[in-house]
DNA sequence: AATAACTCCAACCGCGCAGGT
DNA sequence: AACCTGCGCGGTTGGAGTTAT
């Protein structure tokens, strides 16, 4: 059993105090990031050194962007998601500004229950029963909103983590008709077009679609190497669009 | 006005990986 | 090869703020 990092008596835990932030700004200022390790005593501050990295990632960073997530935003986590799943630092590289902590947060405070209101799994980004308004799965055009309080959220964090460990070991599935359906949802999806949740839904921008315009991207599924066109779009790299376009591909069958 | 319920987000925790010895 | 250390990541928690009753 490792020993815990920050288990040194006297390092204060908690909230960060106008002081701490100045003193670890004017540090990395004079002497750049790294050496978290060894910062806080360098820095003078009673705080363990992954504290001190968390506070200036996700806080005191100075190209952070705060405020509200914008619609593109949104459309882009989600569309990110779909292809990565909770690997938020790689979501997060593509939102310029947003931290992992923040998209995360995000993710599980706004985006998720939306998916959820709208009867769409949020684990998997396909339409779920399980998940859906109760209403829903009696009648489909039915306006039920899944109420979801604190605990009921927790109870989901959890249910994603189960989903999470197994979907990193999903394979891509690509459609070669462009708008293929998982089957058993397809009746309940056409209905759900017709509801009144179909404005929200365009409104949202699930296309989650990758462009073919690249070669590689055909080459490293053919490979049944989803892993490696996972990271190249994940890094965004010349020959994969990430944008949107054409041909469906639906994940985490 | 009081307080219970809920939301949101900053911060913590534990684990895995990479690099060094 | 085995061990150690530091870093980064994703999951979880605590508590302040907000809303509902």
């Amino acid at each position: 059993m490792r020993k815990p990092c920050c288990d040194k008596e006297g390092n204060n835990k908690g909230a960060w105090s106008k002081q701490e932030d100045h003193k670890l700004v004017e540090y990395i200022r004079a002497h750049g990031e790294g050496s978290w390790r060894s910062l806080p005593k360098a820095a003078g501050l009673h705080r363990c050194g992954k504290s001190c990295r968390l506070r200036w990632i996700n806080y005191l960073r100075p190209d952070i962007k705060r405020g509200n997530f914008d619609q593109d935003e949104e459309d882009l986590i989600i569309k990110l998601h779909a292809l990565l799943g909770n690997r938020w630092s790689l979501i997060a590289g593509r939102l310029p500004g947003r931290t992992d902590n923040e998209v995360k947060n995000y993710w599980n405070s706004h985006i998720k229950k939306k998916l959820l209101r709208l009867g769409i799994d949020p684990n998997n980004h396909k339409l779920s029963l399980t998940t859906r308004p109760r209403a829903q799965i009696s009648n489909c055009s039915d306006r039920v909103g899944a109420s979801l309080g604190r605990r009921s959220m927790d109870a989901n964090t959890q249910n994603n983590n189960v989903s999470q460990s197994s979907s990193d070991n999903d394979k891509l599935r690509v459609t070669t008709s462009g708008h293929e359906r998982p089957s058993d949802n397809a009746s309940c999806l056409e209905d759900i077009e017709t509801s009144h949740h179909s404005q929200e839904r365009k409104n949202l921008n699930l296309d989650l679609t990758i462009s073919v315009h690249s070669p590689g991207r055909e080459t490293y599924l053919n490979e049944n190497r989803a892993d490696a066109f996972e990271t190249a779009a994940a890094n965004c790299r010349p020959e994969i669009d990430c944008g949107s376009s054409p041909t469906t591909l639906l994940l985490f069958s």
